[in-house]
DNA sequence: AATCTAGTTGAACGTCCGTTGAATTTCAAC
DNA sequence: GTTGAAATTCAACGGACGTTCAACTAGATT
């Protein structure tokens, strides 16, 4: 899988350090822009090595096949952007030793730096978080990518809010996470739906004043499944994981 | 648009009632769940008749072109549903005349009937909602082809809303629902990540759990968004459009 | 029986698809 | 300056794409 074709061919250029290769992130940026604006089939290799001005061969030559050109495209910014919601994550168990951190700043942890890199970080941010919209929509590549890419950080940030909510039941919390993605994805394709159905009121691209709202919405609903159940059912008795 | 083709060619059947029209229906049919599974642009129209077993040109000649098939496909389910909705939010309307209907009345009434014909209406219906949730998150169809079809219904929903929650401000009174939005179709879109998610904990395919969960964490969003202003910053004074 | 039309068929249209192979260029290491 | 691997170019492969067309069938209307 990782060395692509079907006959001794490999995908090359693990030496140079893969940096500043231009042939290569002039495809990736091209194919991440047009990905993003109409889906996987419904691109061409030749629109995308058309729009980066390469040659048709080059996207084989360099990613295996289209399939790997979309893993490509899926995995370039999943480091930094795994990476920067980590290191948020653990400044705050960090700082709160003492106390744990809030259900709300968990959450901003989680979603800030995408509102910062959608709204701030260049075209490419936004459209590669089209991108992830659709693929986590999708039953063909949403089971396998997104988990592959995201769910190692996601787990972190669950056993975070698990603390944030002791008590809660696993499936709430699962579920809880599962609308919070949802909200989360629809919001960054920016498809203008809800420009249109607010009579202008609200603005996709505001993405400042959305994650204003996002983050008590999901708290709020957090809370509301995990202690509705946490007083009422079975009261401490979840599994035999010690007290605390 | 609505004869299709660019010449002369008009789109047939509106006689005979369009019922019992076999191979129209064997075609959407096909269609939905080729669309739902792989996509608009994943599937050839060679496909769907294929799967359909009638000729390739049948297609062409019922729906004019591949796009008016995606269209005929997302409204031919889209009018039971907006039906079943509006019943119900009436009813709701009509029983608690001196009390507004509660917040999870209203969403409840939104969201049980998808949560009603996808587990219990048959795989077409399944593939119905996989297929919405892809175009939902597709900048290419999202914002059009969702507004269309669903946004007058949704406006009669937000109304309600708005008078279980007075005071609230539009602007969180749409992103609310647009959170709404994304964490249904990201349900319905069954991708079998939260399964991998959650090791098992969380099962796609078991609604009822998931719409148990939903209405909830979505009434609390609401009450958290509408709540937290509705009170320290402008009183009651919402246009003129009267009090009650 | 003749007419008409919606429905269906099989074939073909020109175009684009993802991928590959062989030849050529680039460029750093020796 | 030669060598050798990486990168790029060009052309082509077989096949699939959406759509169209003329011919044909079936069933109702005259």
């Amino acid at each position: 899988m990782t060395t692509g074709g079907k006959r001794g061919r490999r995908t090359p250029a693990r030496r140079s350090g893969a940096r500043s290769h231009p042939t290569r992130e002039r495809i990736l940026d091209a194919a991440e822009r047009l990905f993003a604006q109409r889906g996987f089939h419904g691109v061409s290799i030749r629109d995308i090595t058309g729009a980066a001005d390469v040659d048709v061969a080059l996207a084989n030559y360099h990613f295996g096949s289209k399939q790997g050109l979309l893993e490509a495209v899926f995995a370039r910014r999943a480091e930094e952007l795994n990476g920067e919601r980590l290191a948020r994550l653990d400044a705050l168990l960090a700082a709160g030793r003492r106390k744990a951190p809030t259900l709300e700043e968990i959450i901003d942890a989680f979603t800030h730096p995408l509102l910062d890199r959608s709204a701030r970080g260049g075209p490419g941010w936004k459209s590669y978080f089209a991108l992830v919209a659709e693929v986590n929509n999708s039953p063909e590549f949403g089971g396998v990518l997104m988990t592959r890419t995201f769910d190692q950080v996601v787990q972190r940030f669950i056993e975070a809010i698990r603390r944030a909510l002791p008590g809660c039941e696993e499936r709430d919390l699962y579920w809880a996470y599962h609308f919070l993605s949802g909200a989360l994805t629809l919001t960054f394709a920016e498809t203008g739906r809800i420009d249109k159905l607010s009579g202008g009121v609200c603005r996709s691209n505001d993405l400042d004043s959305v994650h204003e709202r996002l983050v008590p919405f999901c708290a709020a609903g957090f809370r509301a499944l995990c202690v509705r159940k946490g007083r009422t059912r079975k009261p401490p008795a979840r599994r035999s994981k010690a007290a605390r």
